[in-house]
DNA sequence: AGCTGTGAATATGTTCACAGCG
DNA sequence: CGCTGTGAACATATTCACAGCT
């Protein structure tokens, strides 16, 4: 069963897979048995084109005239994405972005557990999170040992960033999501996401400036 | 003088502008008064003819045999993406993402001014965050009018995400980040950018299984 | 008929390579 | 010389359009 992913997936699929899942999930809430790539496109905002295109790189099995059956085209996205399982995920950086990460829904509900969460300062170590107590930063080697880390978050300020990340992926760890605005060096086999807040704003800044002028503006 | 725009500038141009722009200042801080396109590209990440190409889109002013002076080029692009002035932000919900967004330095430190916080729940309306007194959600349209709100954060659960940016794309909001995972619909003349956290977990998620394949998933 | 799966056509983005200026 | 600026070559991504299954 389970037949193994056959086609290179690109990172633009990847992501759209992503957005596929979620749009899957709540069509089989609604009760759909199947969806077409017309309807799931709608959903997602793209073409049905595309969404058959990167449907066609996890198999062929659609059904035409019908559609493709929402519980398995379920079971086969969450396969791609590698969400067939859980991952242990640590969180290094206990500051307001770290907060708001830990308490995301969405992340335990997708299967990442964050069973860690690490601090630099003093003043945070010992804090209880929602049963998970932080330790500190110095731990971070055993704590991917111990725990069997196998992705970290790390919100962190951008100076600290780098060298935990070296750490981490000395340690051991496969992935890294990055929420401090600089570029990670690290082996060719870590993954890393950057995630850059400023950049998104700024990139909307751009595109305001781009389009027609606001009428309001001059107006005092 | 108003920043001529030149050629059209792509949206992956428009991201790497934005990591340039703080590679620039990196240096500008340490006292480079000129930067090879190969210098800046290894400090993003990236290859110096792609920097080349980039910089190309705000006008030809490098100079030969040199590389490009830090200090203009730090104005071409912060005037290439608008941030040549301040910007008036409001951030709609104060939960716990919403607080950590309202905390983040960067935003200050490139023009985005959050001047006014919303949040649908009554206990969090007329808490003070910053000198910045919490509003009602229903203000919403009064607020953006009456604070000249040009670009809206939202940080609320998304089944309130497409609702609050309707009214705020018909109170003359013209961008708005959004992360709630659902893909707003607004009128065309609204820039959006959406910050999906889980999609960036599960593109590591999928990196992670592409790289080391299964054992299992050997079968032909 | 209805809708998928996919080559072929097109569009967009990246890298190469070199002419030409400082 | 050294390094930019850029057309031309290449690589990727998206859209088209239609043959072929159910």
């Amino acid at each position: 069963m389970a037949p193994a992913v056959i086609r290179k997936i690109s990172d633009s699929t990847v992501r759209r897979l992503s957005l596929y899942l979620r749009a899957l999930e709540d069509l089989g809430q609604e009760g759909s048995e199947t969806v077409s790539s017309e309807t799931l496109s709608a959903r997602v905002g793209t073409t049905a084109a595309q969404v058959r295109k990167d449907l066609s790189a996890l198999g062929s099995f659609g059904k035409r005239g019908l559609g493709y059956p929402v519980a398995s085209l379920l079971d086969r996205v969450r396969d791609a994405l590698g969400l067939d399982r859980t991952w242990r995920v640590a969180l290094v950086g206990a500051g307001r972005i770290g907060s708001a990460l830990h308490a995301y829904p969405n992340f335990g509900d997708r299967g990442f557990r964050i069973v860690s969460v690490l601090d630099r300062r003093p003043g945070r170590v010992g804090d209880v999170w929602g049963g998970v107590t932080i330790r500190g930063v110095e731990e971070l080697e055993d704590v991917i040992r111990t725990e069997r880390i196998e992705i970290l978050i790390l919100a962190v300020p951008p100076e600290a960033a780098q060298d935990i990340a070296t750490r981490a992926a000395g340690a051991g760890v496969r992935g890294i999501l990055n929420f401090a605005p600089v570029r990670l060096r690290v082996p060719e086999d870590v993954a890393v996401n950057e995630v850059n807040l400023t950049l998104e704003l700024e990139a909307i800044s751009h595109a305001i400036r781009r389009r027609i002028p606001d009428p309001r503006e001059g107006t005092p």
